[in-house]
DNA sequence: ACCTTGACAGCGA
DNA sequence: TTCGCTGCCAAGG
């Protein structure tokens, strides 16, 4: 890692606790760096350090970034289901999805 | 410098 | 919830 960014994002990733899941954005956000989920996605692609927690990492939404079938796929829900998350449909439950602005904001159900 | 691609995210229909 | 479009940043040809 010559970049100081990609350290950042490799230690975001460390951060997340086992049992738990994290955005892309969510990652980049917490590294320091807004905007940059495809960052993360780029940095995931190239790692080669099998210690760290990849499977951790989802999209938004929950869902596993790999085309079901695939055999990473397969591997990160594996992984995640042995660390008690619970997957259905290639989709992490358990996860809240980021409120959203306005509701952050205004702290209210309306 | 221009266009395409990618383990993405947010919003509207 | 699912599908499609747009915005985003970085790397490769």
């Amino acid at each position: 890692m010559e970049n100081p960014a990609n350290v950042r994002v490799i230690a975001a990733i460390r951060q997340i606790p086992p049992g738990q899941v994290a955005g892309y954005g969510e990652v980049a956000r917490r590294a320091g760096l807004p905007g940059r989920a495809r960052m993360v996605a780029r940095l995931l692609a190239g790692n080669d350090d099998p210690d760290l927690p990849w499977h951790r990492v989802v999209r938004a939404d929950g869902r596993i970034a790999f085309p079901a079938g695939s055999r990473q796929h397969l591997e990160q829900c594996r992984r995640l289901r042995a660390e008690g998350v619970r997957v259905e449909g290639g989709r992490v439950r358990g996860m809240r999805r980021s409120p959203s602005l306005d509701e952050r904001l205004w702290g209210d159900p309306g």
